[in-house]
DNA sequence: CGCAATTCGTTGATTACTCAACAAATCAAT
DNA sequence: ATTGATTTGTTGAGTAATCAACGAATTGCG
């Protein structure tokens, strides 16, 4: 991998470090490409040097939150569910502006909707219903039902200011995927 | 004034943080060109693009800040002490690290005195011993007497972690000055 | 509707930054 | 004192970002 001048990462970067915060001030329709440069101090033209516009600019922050959260589901799966989601939760932390804004307002529906695909191809790599508690279940209706519920327990934490430390719902949260999956 | 280009602020302003940091984490001499290149996220190169050297870059840094104080006495002079002394406040205040590592470690004696030189300047302007409290005074006395005890106090009040918020300190220190100058 | 004002997306010329490479200077340690 | 390793300051070629300017498309308002 031919390591990327630091002059893109920065640029890109900001930008979407940029349009993330007018997004958790204001609707997503309201804000120009002059008020992403502006956020982000860069020239506009600079923006479209990287992104079609403002749809493709969150599309591409959508996917890199996608991919980061399935990398580290790979290189989880030797982890128990409680530590992998006390890594999943503070991700969500680290990343708290991004996911609030995107689960908790109106109108991001569609990254909610995203979430939730990725979350259940990753719980169908989990359920077994050849054996175990599972044998005579069904198997989409496992996967449905664990990723709604998942997604679902996100989405009330950030919105709920993060009443608890990752480490608190990753316990509370593995506990209850463990006796699912 | 023809307006910088955007880059090179950024460049300047990522630099002058890296090394007030760095500052305030080691020894001045311990710090290399490639340290500040490093934390500023900038290739080395473009420090000497900008500076001669680390000294040559610390010696602008506290050109500036002496220059915006320089800039807000003027535009203060008809404000009373302790209004005045209230932006002050909040400016030592708004740049903390610089301010307490520059005045708290030893080995950077010479930016005290450089501070200390430009408060009696300042101070200067204001003594009058024509007429009032000051008639029969001495000027250079009055000016060392003020200017070392305002300094002294700003000096105490970060290296102990402004213990009580900038207007209070104002308010304090202004009534002092009152009482003198 | 019609007009004015933004915003958009693109262009070209210029500039600052990046990166790799270099020899010289400095440092550390035996 | 001699070696080996960093650090320094500089170079040149390549690249990304800046800025101003443009017509076209959208928006907002009387």
């Amino acid at each position: 991998m031919p390591k990327v001048d630091r002059r893109i990462t920065k640029s890109q970067e900001a930008i979407k470090k940029a349009l993330i915060e007018l997004m958790s001030e204001k609707s997503f329709d309201d804000i120009t490409i002059q008020d992403i440069a502006d956020r982000a101090n860069v020239n506009r033209g600079t923006i479209y040097l990287h992104y079609l516009d403002k749809f493709d600019l969150l599309d591409k922050i959508m996917e890199e939150h996608i991919n980061n959260m399935s990398n580290f589901c790979e290189s989880a799966t030797e982890m128990d569910y409680i530590e992998s989601t006390v890594h999943c939760m503070e991700y969500f932390k680290g990343n708290y502006l991004f996911f609030s804004t995107m689960l908790a307002s109106e109108g991001a529906q569609y990254f909610r909707s995203q979430f939730l695909k990725f979350n259940i191809e990753e719980f169908k790599k989990d359920v077994d219903i050849t054996k175990g508690k599972n044998a005579d279940q069904n198997e989409d209706v496992i996967v449905q039902f664990v990723a709604n519920a998942y997604v679902g327990v996100v989405e009330w934490w950030l919105k709920n200011g993060m009443p608890y430390p990752p480490r608190a719902m990753a316990e509370k949260v593995g506990d209850l995927l463990e006796r699912i999956v």
